[in-house]
Order: C-alpha cells, then sequence, then structure tokens
DNA sequence: TCCGACCGTCAGGGTTCCGTCAAGGACGGG
DNA sequence: CCCGTCCTTGACGGAACCCTGACGGTCGGA
C-alpha cells in the first residue's frame, strides 16, 4: 500500500509522545524510533503545547492522565491552531471520557493496555489521513522565475542548485507557499510559524522575512515575490 | 474528497452502513437519522461498494464480516478510488486483524460489542477531520466593470494589475463590499472601521472614501460604484 | 441673492511600521 | 572545550500611513 513503515522516508514522520509514565514513554520512543520515526517526548501538558508549537510534529500520541492538567484541555489548546492528528491514550475505558476526547478535536482513542502493533497502525492510518492527495489538486512543487518549492521533499532550488534554509525560515516559506496570491497577516504568521502564544513580535518576521529574501529574491532589495503589504501582512506571489 | 457532486452549504452528513446483521444496521440506523444524518445501507460487500459509488457518501461504517467478500477488499476496493473516511465495525479483537484493516485504509476500527456514544463519537471526529480548512478557498471574489475584489486573499485587481491599498482603504472597502447594494450609515462605517468609540468623524470618511475612488473608479470624479447619499452614508454597487 | 450644510480635494506633520545590521545567547557536534 | 549554526533582541534610518485643518464647490431653503 502506502509507505507503512519500512521504505526510506524523505523526511521521517515526526512524533510527539505525551506520557508521564515513564516505561510507557520508552516503550513508545523504542519502538517509534525502530521504525525510523523522529520523536519528541513530553511527561506534562505544558511541555507537550510548548514542543508541539515548536517542533511542528506530524502526529502525536497523548495519554489523558498528565500530572498538571485536564488531557482534554491540551487537545483544545492543539485545536487552537492546529489539526495535527492526535491519538489519544488513557486507561479510562468509560464511554463518557472517549466521546469527550473525540468531541474535543482527537482522532483517535486507544485504552490502555493497549498493543503495540494496534497502537502503530492507528497512528499509520492518522498519518495517512493528514497525507496530501498524491496525484490530486494540491501542488506540491511550486515554480517562479526565479526559484523553486518543493512542499513535499522540503527543499528549495535555485538556478538548480539547492538552497540551505533554517528550520524557521522553511517553516515561513511553508506558510506563506500554502497560501500562494493570498494576504497572510502578521499575527497568523506569528502563531503558525512560532506557536500560538506569539502575535506581537513583528521584528522576528522582519529578520527572517530579509533572509529569505536574500535567499530567494533575484534582487533582496526589490522583491518580486515576498511582497510586504504594510500594516497588515505578508503575500507570496509566483 | 467532498461534497462531488454539487451541492447547497447546509446538506446533511451522508452515511454508507455495511452490515449483515439487520439488529446493527437498524440500531445505527435509528440513532443516525434521529441526529439528522442522511443514511444508506448495504448488507454485503458487492452492493457496499456499488453504492458507494453510486452515492458519494461522506463517511462509511463497515463490518468487516460480510456474507459475499472480505471486508478488507472492501476496504481495498473503496481506496482504489475515494478517500472517503472508513469506519470499520468487528467482532474479531484480533491485533492482525485491526492492523490488517487500517492499513488497507481504514480511519478507525471498533470492536463490537460497541456503545452507541463511542461510535458516534467516532463518526463525528472522521467526519470532521475529513472537512476543508475553516478559512479555506472560499474564492469570494466580486467583480464590477472596472475592477475585482477577492476578500479572502485580501487582493484588489485592476487592468489585470494588482492595486494596493493601505489597511484602512482595504477595511473600508470590505464592510462596503460585504454590504453591496445596501446603504451603509456613516456612523455604522465609522465604528466598524475606526473603532466603537468614533461615529462623528466624517471627515475619515471623505478622505478615504477619495482615496479608493481614486484608485479603483475609471472615473473618480463621476463614481459608478462608490456612490455618496448626502446626510446618511455610502453605498457599493458593482 | 445670501447662507448654511454637506461633500470632495489637497498637502503637511506626526506617528507607526518596515528593512537592515550587529551583537549576544542557546544548542549541538566534533 | 571550542566552534559553528541558529534564534533572539535591540537600535536606527527611512518609508508608508493616518490624522488634521483648510479651502472650494454644490445644493436647497430662507
Amino acid at each position: 500500500m502506502l509507505s507503512p513503515t519500512g521504505d526510506t522516508p524523505r523526511t521521517p514522520t515526526r512524533v510527539l509522545v505525551i506520557d508521564d509514565e515513564p516505561q510507557i514513554v520508552r516503550a513508545l520512543v523504542i519502538n517509534l524510533k525502530a521504525r525510523h520515526y523522529a520523536v519528541d517526548a513530553a511527561h506534562d501538558g505544558a511541555t507537550a503545547l510548548q514542543l508541539a508549537a515548536a517542533r511542528h510534529p506530524d502526529v502525536i500520541v497523548l495519554d489523558l492522565g498528565l500530572p498538571d492538567m485536564d488531557g482534554v484541555e491540551v487537545i483544545k489548546g492543539l485545536r487552537g491552531w492546529t489539526r495535527v492528528p492526535i491519538l489519544v491514550l488513557s486507561a479510562r475505558h468509560s464511554s463518557d471520557e472517549k466521546v469527550e476526547a473525540l468531541d474535543a478535536g482527537a482522532d483517535d482513542y486507544v485504552t490502555k493496555p493497549f498493543g503495540m502493533d494496534e497502537l502503530l497502525a492507528r497512528l499509520r492510518a492518522a498519518v495517512r489521513r493528514a497525507e496530501p492527495v498524491p496525484g490530486g489538486e494540491d501542488e506540491v512543487v511550486v515554480e517562479t522565475a526565479d526559484f523553486t518549492v518543493d512542499l513535499a521533499a522540503k527543499k528549495v532550488g535555485r538556478n538548480g542548485k539547492d538552497v540551505r534554509l533554517t528550520p524557521t525560515e522553511w517553516h515561513l516559506l511553508e506558510v506563506l507557499v500554502r497560501n500562494t496570491g493570498r494576504l497572510v497577516g502578521q499575527k497568523q504568521l506569528l502563531q503558525e510559524v512560532w506557536g500560538p502564544s506569539y502575535g506581537t513580535e513583528t521584528n522576528y518576521l522582519r529578520v527572517y522575512m530579509a533572509q529569505l529574501r536574500r535567499k530567494l529574491e533575484a534582487d533582496p532589495a526589490h522583491p518580486r515575490h515576498f511582497i510586504t503589504e504594510p500594516g497588515m501582512g505578508y503575500r507570496f506571489e509566483r
């Protein structure tokens, strides 16, 4: 079928594991890394939200029983700004708990103790769903007169050579390119790239927009593709 | 893969239930209809595939134990042409079965006997995931003989070229266009653009209406689209 | 005809916003 | 432990934008 585990992935799928029980985390991390996932782990809700914003995982495994905050609150906190798949783990078998978590925005609910094979299969299903349509309407490669952006491979080319971008530069570029032609407000840009707690630090945008332009624009002083709309935000045009 | 045929925004979610046990089907149909889903039912795999193609459901509930064909084959048959969410029902608790079904393309796996509340919650989750992004490609474009306004992209075009608007100009235009054909009072205009504490500063309106007309009207001295209603307010006509 | 109310136009000044540069700190690899 | 990369932060000049006041024009009523 479609890349279950074994094949060589372009970029490894990033998983964020949130659980306060060390042995569960260890088991998950070992199994995930063996299958070439990139794994981050957090043992409380606050760290989890922070890590999610910082690392932008492709899927999240969340234990509802956290020491610092209610698991449902973590779900809501994430859903406020991202649609990343969330797979909930819980010792509670109660139907109400499941309904609450799912309606808060979770994608799946697995009760402990769980079979590792099943969990991994559900994880694959969640990731697969979130993938862009392979041959479909979504354009994966965007070309301009000056450079090329491959959203799937996370690569940028210019004059036949690869351009090296830092993680933050790439995130910023990705958000802009995914909204080609549309104006993206500075607040939205900040929240999507730096996390939901940002919104006024427009100097970040100024610095990183300058770096993108320096690396990609033919004439960085007179940008043709990364256009500033004063007081509102930025717009990518190809 | 939503709304394959042209339909109106508020259509009920269409569910296709595939199960050979009449009592299960009945229970599902009753519960779903009570929640305003539109339900189709099939008792075997062949009928199911046919119905899925004919009715384009928004979500499918599939029992793996069918009389005529293996449930996994049904999943593969569906996945050959659609990404519609598939929620699998099964009496088998075996981990292998789950993994096989999920890797074949199922979105979720519920073992019988199941709680109706949980099933409905998982169904909601599956449907929600498939929804297009909320702020997405609405393509709200208003055209006049002289210019074009794209509300979603915050873009204004004239003679094929983009017109640059300042934040205040854009905001004013937005309010007027959202009330196309209707008179918008000066007080309302001031409050929506400048904030609730404004209401008498009509000179602001005069200045910014003039700028909009200069940028968008073919003959700013004799406006055709931004019409003044003396003593009352302004009106946008396309 | 005079007058007042209302609107359109223009230009200057204060303020906000943006691009640029550089320095300092956090982090990870050698 | 050092070094390179990346992110953050502050400062500053210049550009863009918003507010403001003044003037002239039109229209209707006294």
